[in-house]
DNA sequence: TATAAAGTTTAGCCAAGGCTAAACTCATTG
DNA sequence: CAATGAGTTTAGCCTTGGCTAAACTTTATA
């Protein structure tokens, strides 16, 4: 069992991408100091969890990678869970899950999955990781990225951010949800959608973290 | 917020009684080393958690008795939901629940609660204190204690010895149990009761942890 | 009542995981 | 191509919460 600080810095890195990580980015994300960091990734690495250039970044080993998978899964299976029984609204899941994830055990994760029927989704639309790390293809396109006047439908909302979270719940944003880009402004990028009757207006900084695919 | 360490000691000090609690007693409880315990305790008296006099013992200050009893209040709480929606079996509930407990929030505490109906007992039986520290007189009886030939109703059984549990388990002894002392044997205490159509022998330390109500 | 045993505390060590301040690298760019 | 500034690392410190070994109390017993 790893601690929960490792657990953080190995989903943080995840997270970041598959190329190098640099020092600050990743102490900003963790919101520590980057010399905090730089002591950490030399352990991490002497436990070859993470491969780490001097001056360059680090990245993942594959153990590295399956640890930070399965901490991901936890998180997801979570927030799955905690949406189905107890109800939580999207914006509510991540902050609870952030903590319990530390605390499940291999059993309770497979009760968990076992119990919600092993779904692929969380209530955000991301990808649930497999018990041994499966991911499936991401295929999702950013809604800033997508044709004018064909049907979409969201696929994933953020997870991590409950203001624009409830600002999406709020105009009928979250996955299953079918709209058309009508326009798009030239001077910043935003857009200009329709949902169901009403039109509305979504920044390029949402837009590009909403997810959408065109199928039905 | 206090540490998983912190939130453990205030919890063993509260179940090891009211009276001044040991250092050894407390260290082979928690399982770590007498001189860790003394060296904790007090920092614990220092924050006001505990009242400690040298060589004879430490006992909770009331502020230190609420905490104690929200961790055990998260503690049961979670033994309940996880019984209710995974259906995990009354022995594998504990171990579950120790880890999670210190990661639950207020808010998802009283998002449990209400979802339960804001029950007074988990599936051992044990009081569930409330958000307040409210915990109801206990009236049950040990069963090694109890009067022979009445109906008594299993109340409580243990919650933190699986095998124990287990066993119990397999010759349906459980909240809710009906059961009949026939005879005591005089020699080790261990007693035979009757449960429905069968007779079983239960050993008088198992029969001490084992509680029963007159009730219907 | 003196002393041994049992229990408790103190002193000092260690690892994890933060921090600040200072030193170092490296990619610019004048 | 030397210098500057951004980013990284090193050095050294701190707290938490363990540990062992040794010192100290208290209690029980001879």
């Amino acid at each position: 069992m790893y601690s929960v600080a490792i657990e953080d810095y190995l989903k943080s890195i995840w997270k970041l991408g598959s190329k190098d990580v640099g020092t600050q980015e990743l102490a900003s994300h963790l919101d520590i100091k980057p010399a905090s960091v730089t002591k950490m990734i030399l352990r991490l690495t002497e436990m070859g969890l993470v491969d780490h250039t001097p001056y360059k970044g680090a990245s993942l080993t594959r153990r590295g990678e399956l640890e930070a998978l399965s901490v991901v899964r936890r998180h997801r299976l979570l927030e799955t869970f905690l949406s189905q029984t107890l109800g939580l609204a999207r914006d509510e899941l991540h902050v609870e899950a952030e903590r319990l994830e530390h605390a499940l055990s291999k059993e309770l994760e497979a009760a968990i999955a076992e119990y919600l029927g092993n779904p692929t989704r969380d209530p955000h639309g991301h990808p649930i990781p497999g018990p041994n790390g499966e991911l499936y293809e991401e295929t999702d396109l950013p809604l800033s990225d997508s044709p004018i006047n064909m049907t979409l439908t969201v696929m994933q909302v953020p997870d991590n951010d409950s203001n624009i979270l409830s600002w999406l719940e709020n105009n009928n944003i979250y996955p299953g949800t079918k709209l058309k880009i009508i326009s798009r402004d030239d001077f910043d990028g935003g857009i200009n959608v329709r949902i169901g009757l009403s039109k509305i207006r979504i920044s390029s900084s949402i837009a590009s973290l909403v997810k959408i695919s065109f199928e039905e």
